[in-house]
DNA sequence: CTGAAAGCGCTTACAG
DNA sequence: CTGAAAGCGCTTACAG
């Protein structure tokens, strides 16, 4: 790759007027310039940006980790964090996964040596050790957390999505269609699970609707076939419900299976309602009734504000406390749930 | 961030001195260095990257071109490249949308800009510009491209499927089966696409049997509702098809929703096969017969090749010539097949 | 063992 | 208009 120097010493010229010529700043001649400009162009030059960042000690790099792409949810809120930051000439994100890695604090060490200007995280899948907390202390740059909380990161920025209110609505579907027997396939590991599943007991408590702990079914190890296994003790069970309440998406497909699998029809012997509105939801039959997220928004909020949080920085304003912005969700009525007597 | 020079003062010794301390060289006393290992401690200091980066002329960043994260399948692919590239001490990763961006050759700039050492790639949706191109010729790194091939990067080193294989696999799977009116969903526009369909006419020469143009429907808008109207015409044509081979799971699934739009039932009424064998075929109901690809695979393949590349590149080798690396794949017999009379 | 100096590739005041 | 010099944060020969 040919350097500044390189050009400078072909053109005759110091590399300070190359300099300027280049980045069409005043001081130089047009004709000098000309000649700079199409031998740079000839020798396919490119300035090296790192430099840049040296200088400026901004590196125009944001941290993203990632536990997973699992799937069109995460994948839609990178799309929509790379849009805005590529708008803001921050074209360019380190990216590191750090469940593939398992080397949560190591990654922030990294981040922190590649002098990233901020970060976007999604919380790791587990609940991140001690080591990692003090890491993300000691980064001291600005930080938003994405889609899930985890304890020890509450005074981080978040954006993620109206998983309470998602919850309730659900429920509320639900009731509203008649059903009384209601099941939640509810995990308490991530704050999305938690907050759905107040949203459930809040919905069923409004409308005097009693919670039927046997109906209750925590998903301890996510992504095993326990949603499966629940699901089918539910439906196979002495005193079935109507309606089962699931986590997300995912889960839905595994109360779909488990019925299918027991002969039962979907919504006709049970309705079942989702939670992300991932493609498959529209893709498979019945159809997924579903709390749809909008992790387009998602994204592109949370590297807004992550950028916001970077020009407040320049502006040397005083930060700001850490807010929590929670994008609204809808309800998709599907055919995976009906109307009941 | 507090800098050598700054440790440095503080300790009272020169920046010369710190680093040998900080980088584990020789050429300081026992005492010194553990004064200026618990200083920078203390003050959490971080050595600057991209200086290193500059004065080795070696950024250890890899570039990463995505054209969409749709699901598990490209998740799993950059899972398998983080993974080795991390090994490697590469464990960040540029990473851009260039679908997101319509903008291919400025990101090919600024990967450019920002020095990577080279560049694994998605092609991008559709075919690219000659701008593009160009700016890929200019760019002299090393090069993967992954998963599919596009017109003009015939002559990088690539890493992908056995698609072809996996075409004759699953067609030969329908012909085991006693299925002979076997109709095709295809995909012209990506190269996995056309491996695959001449995977299926070569199944079906082999084995004598006529390819009936009525039951080829090229997919032209790949994600539109296009190969779900195809399947509903048909199977609901004349003479339908007793089997069906997709381009892939997505499309496989729109043949089960239009089977169960029309009130018919896989694989009694038809067989599909599907191809990759993504998160939802062992999820859904049926669960899908599939061609079973091996992204992780195909992720560390390609980074390790690259890797190979930049190697070769330090020890001055000759550059080889570009290979193409294809992974095998697999049949995985779900429900959604069937023997037939 | 320790420090001063050159250099990586650039930009930006400052002289001529 | 043009060049020489300082500096960004570091490493690495080279002197003392």
């Amino acid at each position: 790759m040919s350097s500044l120097a390189e050009i400078a010493r072909i053109c005759g010229v110091s590399v300070g007027a190359t300099s300027k010529a280049l980045s069409g700043k005043s001081g130089v001649s047009e004709a000098t310039r000309q000649r700079i400009l199409s031998v740079a162009a000839q020798h396919n030059y490119r300035p090296n940006r790192l430099v840049h960042a040296i200088q400026s000690g901004r590196s125009m790099t944001v941290g993203l980790t990632c536990n997973d792409f699992r799937d069109d949810f995460s994948g839609r809120i990178v799309e929509g964090m790379i849009e805005v930051l590529y708008d803001a000439n921050y074209d360019a994100v380190v990216i590191s996964w750090d469940l593939c890695v398992h080397e949560g604090e190591k990654v922030l060490r990294t981040f922190a040596e590649r002098r990233v200007d901020g970060l976007l995280m999604f919380p790791p899948a587990d609940q991140p050790s001690q080591a990692y907390l003090q890491e993300l202390k000691n980064f001291r740059r600005p930080i938003v957390v994405v889609d899930q909380t985890f304890v020890g990161v509450e005074d981080y920025d978040f954006v993620g999505s109206q998983d309470f209110e998602g919850g309730e609505l659900a429920t509320e579907h639900l009731i509203a269609s008649g059903h009384r027997k209601i099941a939640n396939l509810y995990h308490r590991k991530t704050s999305t699970g938690r907050a759905r599943l107040e949203g459930f007991r809040s919905a069923m408590q409004k409308h005097g609707l009693v919670v039927h702990e046997q109906w209750m079914r925590e998903i301890q190890r996510y992504g095993t076939d326990e949603a499966y296994a629940h699901a089918k003790a539910l439906l196979s069970g002495e005193n079935p419900p109507s309606a089962i309440v699931a986590f997300n998406d995912w889960v839905a497909m595994d109360v779909l299976a488990a019925a299918h699998d027991l002969g039962l029809s979907v919504p006709r012997d049970v309705s079942v309602v989702g939670f992300a509105d991932l493609k498959l939801a529209s893709v498979v039959r019945p159809r997924l009734t579903t709390i749809a997220q909008d992790p387009l928004s998602i994204g592109r909020r949370a590297a807004d504000r992550l950028l916001q949080m970077l020009q407040a920085e320049r502006d040397a304003s005083p930060p700001g406390k850490p807010m929590a912005d929670r994008v609204p969700v809808k309800l998709v009525v599907g055919e995976s749930s009906r109307t009941i007597g």
